[in-house]
DNA sequence: CGACATATTGAGATCCATCAACCAATGTGG
DNA sequence: CCACATTGGTTGATGGATCTCAATATGTCG
């Protein structure tokens, strides 16, 4: 998993310098007041989102409910996927939890851009088969391990996680109640 | 979600013959007797497998239980893809349910024609994001649903794997036990 | 300080797993 | 062709994990 990162790492560093300039070219960096949004329900997520600092988080509403599905940190890429990669409605939103900086990417110009660059379709191809293995281990999560070590799982993985992020987020992220969160942190102690 | 796979069919057969004639070069059909392994843990993923006919399923063991993960159908590709991309050990099984008939294509020979057609490249981008957005849809019925729901939901959209597979095989598919799953039927008629 | 968000704790209810017994259908060797 | 094993599924009893509702505590920020 570490090893796929170190792959796009340094197949990004082997880039041609030329495709790097096109890329600067069709992005901006921008910066997001803490509680505001990347990304709303019902909108059509239509930049990608690579985090230059600060903590942002993706979540969907279920029963008004907020459900926290992914986590984002510096050099993170924040997007929908499902609504970036079919141009279609958001079911998700993609909030800031601290005041954030991000590098704003345009999805029609990137597209664009891929066409002209296959090494870019080639990068592109290898991130979402980063996410979709993510995606696989996190599904395994949710098979197999029990709530308290779904939370020992990720306090080993992401330590970080758990210093700047309200544990309402946390719980909702591991699909627990708040409450359940709180007692088996009691119990770790 | 079902428009996406449209899209996919559509490109494919917009696809320039000398590309699927170069592809149905590197590809071979095979058959599997019902209860073979198409690929075993601890193997390296280093084919993929479009089911023509037959079923098949991908499982892993866990405390020496068999949670299966996914089922293939007519046109689905069979792969574990963490062990695919990175070409390392797979964690998972894939075997045939019923016999089957497949087309094999060569992982290696694959990457070759995709550096040489980005057409290629694009095409299995595609299929990534759709297996991602699955994925995401997947982990939403686990974070949200209950297991009666997730019955309902499979039996809704995909009645037909009712009707072929042990109820074993569904029950470690919605992650619950076999004799949960046979309460959740008997309460249903 | 007061107000609002965040976290803890308790009690009861619910969902689901586990263990165990049992049943039905199918297949196999003698 | 029968006896028996095997596979797949059902049903019952019990316990544990986790949710929900509610009350209380702690923290933080204007």
């Amino acid at each position: 998993m570490i090893a796929y990162l170190n792959k796009i790492n340094a197949f990004i560093n082997y880039l041609d310098p030329q495709i790097l300039t096109a890329l600067q070219h069709i992005s901006t960096i921008k910066t997001f007041k803490k509680g505001s949004f990347l990304l709303s329900m019902d909108e059509t997520c239509k930049k990608s989102y690579v985090l230059e600092s600060g903590i942002a988080r993706k979540y969907y509403l279920n029963d008004g409910k907020e459900m926290t599905t992914e986590l984002f940190f510096k050099d993170d890429i924040a997007i929908s996927l499902h609504s970036y990669v079919q141009q279609s409605p958001s079911r998700e939103f993609i909030q800031a939890i601290t005041d954030v900086s991000v590098t704003v990417t345009d999805y029609q110009a990137f597209q664009v851009l891929k066409t002209q660059y296959p090494a870019l379709m080639e990068l592109d191809l290898m991130m979402t088969e980063y996410y979709a293995i993510w995606l696989e281990d996190r599904l395994f999560q949710f098979h197999t391990l029990t709530a308290t070590e779904r939370y020992l799982f990720l306090l080993q993985k992401q330590p970080h996680i758990i210093q700047y992020i309200p544990l309402s987020y946390i719980a909702s992220y591991l699909g627990i109640s708040l409450e359940t969160l709180s007692r088996i942190r009691a119990k770790l102690i």
